[in-house]
DNA sequence: AAGCCCCCCAACCGCGCGCAA
DNA sequence: ATTGCGCGCGGTTGGGGGGCT
């Protein structure tokens, strides 16, 4: 039986989004939180397919994204990962949380490709379509290393695990997550947790850079349905007062243009919101994960050298 | 200035997986 | 066990912008 469509293709909107309609996603999911797509264009009004408006959210409005300019180290990172876990982005996409999958894709897709086309040009080994080929998918892979990388992946989950909950601990006292430093930028479950968490005021933001410049607001179905007045406890911050690290993504915005729109990079800050990350207690998982690996776990993956990482691989 | 070409990236599409009935 | 549904992922596309001639 052939799968039926995602959402009914008759009057359903695509192309770019709209800041209407970004206010109404953005909107609707403070109030509700992400999740249950389906319903959200029932719901808000949106003409949008449910899965248009999960990858809207997810790849763009979601807090705590990171646009601009790959850094090097971000760009080493994702090479490593690449050669580790082969173009599953999502996976490579959770040690660099700031960034989404679609974006490290593309990087890799449009930059790394081709950087790694011309440094392999002079060697005889090791094309891009080699390293493509070391895809987890891949049969070929002799079991060893498979073994080795799957060790690997167990080794980076649990750190990332070790860390996140470290600083889920931390959030409490509202520390900053420090985008300059390196070692925060895979702390996946924390970094999902805290980047929603700051939601609260991004929005704010973002519903205040719309309001000083308000497009010709039409018939607007949905927009007057999530009233912003519910917004009257936000913090109307500006870039004046944004974090540090909030400044660093101020600063790495790109210039998109046209259909793009500015204002809507986002700050990371601590959060007052009632999405704030909930304090969990140790699980016997964690207990094991402190048990087994506390010794090791801050030992920086980043601090790895990926030469000897991955000679080790392969 | 105009036309062409290339690049980039937001968004779409199709598929697989997990879960519930 | 089967079916239907929702979600997430990876591959691909196409439109806009910038650079070059």
């Amino acid at each position: 039986m052939g799968r039926p469509p995602c959402c009914d293709k008759i009057g359903i909107k695509k192309g770019p989004w709209t800041p209407e309609e970004d206010i109404v996603l953005v909107s609707y999911i403070q109030e509700h939180g992400p999740g249950n797509w389906r319903s959200v264009p029932s719901n808000t009004g949106l003409m949008r397919c449910s899965k248009s408006c999960r990858l809207r959210w997810t790849n763009y409005l979601r807090p705590g994204i990171k646009r601009g300019n790959f850094t090097d180290h971000e760009e080493k990172m994702i090479i490593h990962l690449q050669a580790l876990l082969g173009n599953r982005w999502a996976a490579i996409a959770s040690y660099l949380p700031q960034r989404t999958d679609n974006d490290i894709k593309n990087y890799w897709n449009t930059h790394l490709k081709k950087k790694m086309n011309k440094n392999e040009s002079g060697s005889d080994e090791g094309s891009v379509e080699q390293q493509e080929g070391h895809s987890s998918k891949s049969p070929s892979q002799p079991k060893g290393q498979w073994e080795r990388r799957l060790q690997t992946d167990i080794k980076m989950a649990k750190q990332a695990l070790s860390e996140a909950l470290s600083l889920n601990k931390a959030a409490t006292t509202h520390v900053l997550p420090d985008h300059t430093n390196p070692s925060n930028s895979h702390n996946t479950l924390c970094n999902n947790n805290l980047s929603y968490a700051s939601s609260y005021e991004n929005i704010s933001r973002l519903l205040e850079n719309w309001m000083k410049s308000p497009p010709n607001l039409t018939t607007q179905t949905s927009s007057s349905v999530y009233s912003f007045s519910n917004n009257n406890n936000m913090v109307t911050t500006t870039g004046s007062s944004s974090s540090e690290g909030a400044q660093s993504i101020t600063n790495t915005t790109t210039t998109t243009t046209g259909t793009h729109y500015h204002g809507y990079d986002f700050l990371l800050t601590p959060s007052s919101s009632k999405y704030d990350a909930p304090q969990v207690p140790l699980t016997m998982l964690e207990k094991w994960l402190f048990d087994d690996g506390a010794a090791q776990c801050h030992e920086n993956l980043l601090n790895m050298s990926l030469e000897e990482s991955t000679e080790d691989l392969f």
